[in-house]
RNA sequence: GGGUGUGUAGCUCAGGGGUAGAGCACUACGUUGACAUCGUAGGGGUCACAAGUUCGAAACUUGUCAUACCCACCA
């Protein structure tokens, strides 16, 4: 028995864990079944689920119950990610607490203790992805630095390492002095602000008048300086061309070189060149064989090279200004619209800093990535976020993989006394290759953690291992990812994929958008409009939640989240549950040798006929990617034709005593209300599942359950109880116009009808009178006088004449209207067709399109007058 | 500077060359034997603006305005 409301915290944990128990998560290894495949997009170890999560899995665990019940072999693959900045930055947080920094610990202690929070607070997601219902494979769980994973990464470091694919460089880079670290590009993100320009000047050497005029926003740079830049076509300046600036402070000689950079429209058109700090500058300083002169420690504070020594940037560029002021070089300062790079984890100013770092030869990488989404083999979904990934990979720069961080890869690097580089998978190797006298030392670098995640497609699959997995599995089905993530991770998985495994990592890469506060606000825990997925779930269930993202979910749209639409999709897990208990009371119970083909009563082909139509658009819908279809789809049927109609349509047989009528009409119910469960399942599993488990036994599992097959509707078993339910809704209708007082007694008669419509009458009238809370209805046909129709109707108190309810005037007119447009349509159509200029010129596909708009416009002419036809008789 | 979206009911958004849609909110009525987490009926829109294509445009094209985001640069 089921209880009599719906509670979804009463069941949705127990049905997890009996899925989690019984393996229902375990691919089938069928060799007879396709394979479909989708690696988790792994979430921080240490993380929270938020709501782009709750989108992000959703969507996936859709996708992966839809397939797992067509019947295919289906692996969801599942991981967590070590997420190195990320995840040092909380434990030294936490340290920090204690008055400590991993400085007052060595490295391996450090590195424990990560571990050790790794430990203590990891699993939190795990726990919160059971919650939401995802049916992933725990038992494949892998983590980026478990063993296997860290041995791929190592594989892979030496062979592209060999192959000259990732190199040392000393170059700029993007210096987070907050970690003390290289990021990369991406990591890094410009915020507007408004700075101050500054303009002073730099005396010329051997002169006590000439000056030459710099504007900075940066001032406390110029003890890098190592030359000022002029145009050398720069008119008014280029006769200082040869000769030395001097630093002011320092009094350093440095030379006023031509260099096409200094735009001589653009500040003073001389530039100060700091080839150390500057990214511009940096390729003007090898251009003309630069010194290059670092003046910030690693710690974002200045240098021995200045003097200010151990002093931040803020105060220096004061101290420089007023140094500069007290020397009478000040020109003016003037206020700066500028954009200034932050670390887009620590907050602070990133410094373009000269260092050694490791890179990857990404725009040689990009070259087979690209290829692959050219030619197809990688398809995004929306179509038009390849033009981003084109545009990204074709400027694609090299990928500065080092970080100065402790918790990562380190990279398989150890260096002889001498300097020399040995890169071999592990330290036996390493001192096999140095020679066993020699002492070798590890490099400390760690890697981005980008670089161990691009691997994931094969990784979790068990590469470098022979695995069946791997054989089965890869390449993987789809990705489902945000855009936000394409450049980290899609583009980055691509590239090693395709060096590792020579194949797409993933047919498909389906793209979602942001999941936004209710006012289309981005959610940030500093502006603290977060909502906790978690706390929607305690208050409406997993299901609503689950219902509520799938519904929204349209493709290249950000969502905002609606509290009161999720409460929406809980009323319709309500709703649900209420329709099967209607079901359960008039014993609908489940039966094997049911056939629905079968069916005599009209309103039973009906709902037949409507649950087909509901499965073949859910399934279409689904193989489209067109979530929020899918789900309206199953929503309108169930709600708006089930429930609302069918339901209703059922009372008067079974509270009749026709035995057979409802021996009938139980079976199809119980037979639509499984196929119901069945198509929302992948949407609202628990709520289903649940149903499933307690309204009938059944020998299979809903989880593994076969999804329908796309069969034909039969259109005629529409029309008969849709002309009904207009006819039911237009009595209604009337009724409310009128204003009638509760109670009062109705009777509806029809004056004159076609013999089907008198058919139909007689067919329907217990249905007509319940739904439409009649007294009564009659037809007559032919002549009816006043006498006749007060004789049979006497015991009520108010007449509908129906000629009233459907108003046949109002309908011939529409027909008529409509019969004229369709006329005219094909007026157009056949002048196209004809035209030799369109038949011949017009690509073959739009040739055919019209032509198919041409029959369905013909037979759309025939309905209607088919229809006019029915109208004229009365 | 380059690019990508979005502009439809009070709100949040689907749709898409042929009668303007959903959920929520709103109004009136209703406790009838699944359900008030409900039912029935209703009000509410020049589909941002302009021009073009078309028999027909809210949909296609171009432009304008508004808005969001991405990339690059800024001495």
């Amino acid at each position: 028995m089921l209880e009599k409301t719906y509670n979804p915290k009463d069941f949705e944990e127990d049905i997890y864990k009996s899925w989690e128990n019984s393996g229902d998560f375990k691919p089938n290894m069928r060799k007879d079944r396709d394979a479909f495949s989708i690696v988790i997009p792994p979430p921080n170890v240490t993380g929270y689920l938020h709501m782009g999560h709750a989108l992000n899995y959703t969507l996936q665990d859709i996708l992966i119950r839809y397939n797992r019940m067509l019947g295919k072999n289906v692996l969801w693959q599942m991981g967590t990610d070590h997420a190195g900045i990320a995840t040092q930055m909380v434990v030294e947080r936490n340290l920090a607490l204690e008055g400590l920094s991993r400085h007052d610990f060595t490295r391996e202690e450090f590195v424990n203790k990560v571990w050790e929070w790794k430990a203590h607070s990891g699993g939190v997601i795990t726990k919160q992805l059971r919650r939401l219902g995802c049916s992933v494979d725990w038992g494949r769980e892998r983590f980026t630095m478990d063993e296997g994973l860290s041995r791929a990464v190592r594989k892979i470091f030496v062979a592209m390492y060999k192959e000259g694919l990732i190199y040392k460089d000393k170059r700029l880079v993007n210096w987070d002095s907050k970690f003390q670290t290289a990021v990369s590009d991406l990591e890094v993100i410009q915020k507007e602000t408004v700075g101050k320009m500054y303009y002073y000047n730099y005396p010329i050497e051997g002169s006590d008048k000439e000056y030459v005029q710099i504007a900075t926003t940066r001032p406390e740079t110029m003890f890098g300086d190592t030359a000022v830049a002029i145009h050398p076509e720069n008119e008014k300046l280029k006769h200082l061309i040869g000769k030395n600036a001097v630093l002011p402070i320092i009094n350093k000689p440095i030379p006023i070189i031509a260099d096409e950079h200094a735009d001589p429209e653009k500040g003073t058109g001389a530039v100060k060149i700091t080839p150390a700090h500057d990214f511009n500058d940096f390729e003007v300083g090898k251009r003309h064989n630069l010194p290059m002169v670092n003046i910030l420690n690693f710690d974002g504070t200045l240098n021995e090279n200045t003097p200010f020594d151990g002093m931040d940037t803020q105060n220096a560029r004061v101290k420089t200004i007023d140094e500069l002021t007290s020397l009478g070089l000040m020109v003016k300062v003037e206020d700066n619209p500028m954009v200034i790079p932050y670390g887009d984890r620590s907050g602070v100013v990133i410094e373009p800093m000269l260092t050694d770092q490791w890179f990857a030869d990404a725009p040689k990488m990009a070259v087979k990535a690209i290829e692959e989404v050219e030619n197809g083999d990688m398809e995004f979904i929306p179509k038009n976020y390849e033009k981003t990934y084109f545009e990204w990979m074709r400027n694609i720069q090299p990928w500065c993989i080092s970080r100065q961080l402790w918790w990562g890869h380190q990279v398989p690097i150890w260096y002889g006394p001498d300097g020399k580089v040995f890169c071999e998978e592990n330290e036996e190797e390493a001192q096999l290759a140095a020679g066993k006298d020699v002492k070798l030392t590890r490099d400390t670098d760690v890697l981005d953690t980008w670089f161990s995640s691009g691997l994931w497609a094969f990784s979790t699959l068990g590469w470098p291992d022979k695995s069946e997995f791997l054989d089965v599995f890869y390449p993987t089905s789809v990705l489902v990812t945000g855009f936000d993530i394409i450049f980290f991770w899609v583009a980055r998985m691509m590239m090693m994929s395709m060096y590792a495994m020579k194949k797409v990592p993933f047919a498909k890469t389906y793209i979602h958008g942001l999941v936004r506060d209710e006012k289309g606000q981005k959610m940030s825990k500093s502006k603290g409009n977060t909502v906790d997925p978690m706390e929607i779930v305690e208050k409406y269930g997993a299901d609503a939640l689950r219902f509520f993202m799938a519904a929204m979910e349209t493709q290249g749209r950000d969502i905002n989240i609606s509290e009161s639409r999720i409460q929406g999709y809980r009323n319709f897990a309500t709703k649900l549950w209420n329709a099967a208990r209607f079901c359960e009371m008039n014993e609908c119970g489940f039966s094997s040798n049911f056939d629905e083909n079968k069916v005599t009563l009209p309103v039973n082909k009906w709902i037949v006929a409507k649950v087909k139509e509901a499965a073949k658009d859910v399934t279409d819908n689904l193989n489209n990617y067109r979530f929020s279809d899918s789900a309206n789809s199953v929503y309108q049927f169930v709600w708006g034709s089930f429930c609302d109609w069918y339901i209703e349509m059922t009372k008067p047989v079974f509270y009749g005593d026709n035995e057979e009528e409802k021996a009938e009409t139980r079976a199809t119910a119980a037979w639509v209300l499984d196929r119901i469960l069945v198509i929302l399942h992948p949407f609202m599993p628990f709520v289903t599942t649940e149903l499933w488990d307690n309204i009938a036994k059944r020998d299979g599992k809903l989880i593994t359950a076969g999804w329908p097959k796309t069969e034909k509707v039969d259109v005629n078993a529409l029309n008969d109880i849709d002309w009904m339910i207009e006819l039911i809704t237009s009595i209604r209708s009337l009724r409310a116009e009128m204003n009638l007082p509760a109670g009062a007694k109705l009777a509806a008669y029809l004056k004159g009808a076609d013999s089907k419509s008198l058919k139909n009458m007689k067919a329907f009238e217990t249905i007509i009178c319940s739904l439409a809370r009649l007294e009564k209805i009659e037809v007559f046909s032919g002549e009816v006088s006043k006498d006749m129709v007060q004789d049979v109707f006497k015991e009520a108190t108010i007449l509908i004449p129906l000629a009233g309810v459907v108003d046949f005037a109002a309908e011939k007119e529409r027909l008529m209207k409509e019969l004229a447009a369709l006329d005219k349509n094909l007026e157009g159509y056949a002048r196209k067709l004809e035209n030799p200029g369109f038949v011949d010129k017009a690509p073959a596909a739009v040739v055919e399109e019209e032509k198919r708009r041409q029959a369905e416009a013909l037979e759309n002419k025939a309905k209607v007058v088919e229809a006019l036809k029915r109208v004229e008789n009365f």
